[in-house]
DNA sequence: GAATACTATTTCGTATAGTATGTTTAATAT
DNA sequence: ATATTAAACATACTATACGAAATAGTATTC
């Protein structure tokens, strides 16, 4: 069997790799979503989104299938698409609860299976965390939702079950906060006291006390995991879920009072 | 705003609820997968499907995107889509603790919120239990399996959490149990050997000791979730799982060796 | 015998048309 | 004026045919 490294010698033939159009709409509704362009509750038309793309209905319908099946996009037979409303307060505690039901277990394994790549990816993960926090405005809340959503991933992965691993991602969790949060955002314009509660919110998010709190906990979740203290880092994961879903609840609160 | 007599007394006039054809090509696939018309690892040519299922091509390129977000079939960019492969004994054993995180958490909050209705769907599925065992033969493994995955879902349900519930649906063990069973025994033919193991494995998953093994353990569960014993439906939900674990890991092994 | 060139098959996407259902508007009747 | 009915419209869903691009298999050449 040849080594990796006279593999890698070889010119790598394996190019095209081309994505599938049907995957990369899937990509871009995606995103679309998660970025307002398409609103909570907004209906979907099929034939105007493949205008707007600018491909044919076929892959769009494949893409909106996915989403359907992953929890995105709500289909009502005859009628159309629908994205999905924001989370409720009920179904976003209860999307907390699911979370540390695996989150934390996902962190005891990590700490117990790391190895040196895993080490590194998260030390790597980390220093995109301090990269996002100099950028300013809503486009670092999203730099650090993505941010977010990269490091819980990361340890699920190395958590080594795939079960696990897909489960959590299949909650899009940091796609629901960060359209919690953008409503909230949006709404800025009703008023002075939301456009200062909305400023609140995000201060205590990501720079309470002395500041990146968020990030710290982070902080503390990977350095226990890198000293594979699996105890610590369950704790941590646990703690850090808590004080999450604490700093998100007057969001979520918030929008089932409109 | 009328209240729920006069709404039911007045003639429904929403009877249409036609389902979309794609919905049902969904559900069709899905059961070839599950009694192996699809058998696992082969490849699934869109056009042979729609010719044999005397649709277009539209509804099975929906249903399949959707299966395969389900994970129950592999899309291969310009190779086309595949079912997945049996469970590996580590994806099985990954499977089964992903169930050891969030059943027996679900069937203690069962025992705590559940309400009449909810005990009535328990009794109601406890009685399709038995009347699964009074059928023969390979009919019978697949009304039990059929039992079991109602009976999950069931609890699941009943714990009030979608998000949980939810992750336990998508899991599909009972899919990937029948599969793995069904494998085994469409080897019978290899040798006598192995159909006694077979009919073993079957004794034993359903039958052992005095009888209805798996089926008991359902009833302490049923039981203890209708007392409204919490810490009961916890420890019975972690027993069975770990217990049914136990059962089936031959199977899941034995393909492995293949 | 290995690399290249050619052919066949298949996947993927497009385009378009037809049908069925939902929605809206307008007209009619109570 | 309200309620019911009917027609017009819009859209979702399905069917069908075609074409482009990649893969897989075969043959040819060195």
């Amino acid at each position: 069997m040849p080594s990796k490294k006279s593999a890698a010698a070889r010119p790598v033939k394996r190019v095209p790799r081309r994505s599938v159009l049907s995957d990369d709409i899937y990509e871009m509704i995606k995103a679309m979503i998660f970025d307002h362009e398409i609103a909570p509750g907004a209906k979907v038309n099929i034939d105007a989104l493949a205008v707007q793309l600018d491909v044919s209905q076929t892959p769009v319908r494949e893409a909106l299938a996915r989403l359907e099946s992953d929890g995105l996009i709500a289909k009502e037979p005859l009628k159309g698409y629908k994205a999905t409303a924001l989370l409720s307060l009920k179904e976003f505690n209860d999307l907390f609860q699911f979370r540390l039901l695996i989150e934390p277990w996902a962190a005891e394994q990590a700490a117990k299976l790391v190895d040196n790549t895993g080490k590194t990816a998260l030390k790597a993960e980390m220093q995109s965390a301090n990269t996002a926090l100099k950028i300013s405005g809503d486009d670092q809340f999203q730099a650090l939702t993505e941010h977010d959503a990269r490091f819980h991933a990361l340890i699920a992965s190395i958590s080594g079950n795939q079960s696990v691993a897909d489960s959590y991602e299949r909650t899009h969790c940091h796609l629901h906060l960060f359209r919690l949060f953008m409503a909230n955002r949006l709404h800025q314009i009703d008023g002075e006291s939301r456009a200062k509660f909305v400023q609140e919110l995000f201060d205590e998010y990501y720079q309470a006390g002395s500041g990146q709190l968020a990030i710290k906990e982070h902080d503390v979740i990977a350095k226990a995991i890198i000293a594979q203290n699996s105890k610590a880092a369950r704790t941590a994961m646990h703690a850090h879920i808590e004080s999450s879903l604490k700093r998100f609840a007057p969001a979520a609160q918030s929008i089932n009072k409109k």
